[in-house]
DNA sequence: ATGGTCGGGTGCCGA
């Protein structure tokens, strides 16, 4: 089963492109964020023509996720529990079925800039609410699999330029300490574990020729719990797509599991 | 060199 997670910065001007990978990298899943997109407005067709299942939790204009899925999905649950007042549309769970059932999150943690400042503040309370929610996912004892757009970079190897995003809410050390509670809950970075050491990235910026650069960050991540990584056969990103015709900024990044 | 680039909620904001 290869699951596939990718921030598209807008379904509807990546018509193109997300229709292209899915004919060619053929993932089972695919973990959308940026939709930009309400429910209703969201381009299904596209999809369900090429045998794949639509959940979307979106809203108008940012933000945004929807799972696609072309095996079976069950118990979609919308939105991030912990605060009835969160509005924006960042979190979506769904049980996938192939031989073995997955239960797959696809989340956009909050960007979180300027910091420090309240979207700084909104950014770290999101991130305690996930990490109760994936908490609660781990007890389950189910294979989970937590993708999208983590908007962090875990280590100084993560980025092309570490000394650039010094002061930055991805790359300080309250956010990076939040993220690696995820992984001291017992969740394995796919990516991490089959591309070790640094220059891996997943999101090259649209300005100053960042991509032509290599001027690169790794911010979004496949986190797996242990019965979901005992299954893992490889990861990798598909770093290629960036340098298509209008592409997003982000690319996307995958991981097999054994069915 | 005080800009540069995208997508969308527009004639600006978030990233």
């Amino acid at each position: 089963m290869r699951i596939a997670t990718w921030n598209v910065n807008g379904i509807r001007a990546r018509l193109h492109a997300v229709p292209a990978w899915l004919d060619q990298a053929r993932p089972d899943v695919l973990l959308l964020q940026e939709i930009k997109s309400a429910d209703a407005a969201f381009p299904a067709a596209a999809f369900e023509d090429r045998g794949y299942g639509v959940a979307t939790h979106g809203q108008k204009g940012f933000n945004g996720v929807a799972i696609l899925s072309r095996l079976p999905v069950e118990d979609v649950v919308r939105g991030l529990p912990g605060d009835a007042g969160d509005g924006q549309a960042r979190w979506i769970e769904a049980t996938v079925t192939g031989r073995r059932a997955v239960r797959v999150v696809s989340l956009y943690l909050p960007n979180g800039n300027p910091a420090p400042g309240p979207k700084y503040d909104y950014k770290l309370a999101w991130m305690a609410r996930a990490e109760a929610r994936a908490a609660a996912l781990l007890a389950t004892e189910e294979a989970v699999l937590l993708g999208g757009d983590w908007n962090v970079i875990p280590a100084p190897g993560d980025a092309a330029r570490p000394a650039a995003w010094e002061g930055d809410a991805l790359f300080l050390p309250a956010s990076r300490a939040a993220f690696r509670r995820f992984l001291n809950l017992g969740l394995t970075d796919a990516v991490a574990t089959f591309c070790p050491g640094p220059g891996h990235y997943t999101f090259w910026d649209y300005q100053a020729l960042a991509f032509e650069r290599n001027d690169g960050i790794r911010i979004d991540h496949l986190l797996l719990s242990p019965q979901a990584a005992d299954r893992m056969s490889d990861a990798g990103i598909a770093a290629e797509v960036r340098a298509g015709e209008r592409p997003s900024d982000h690319v996307p990044v995958w991981v097999e599991l054994d069915d």
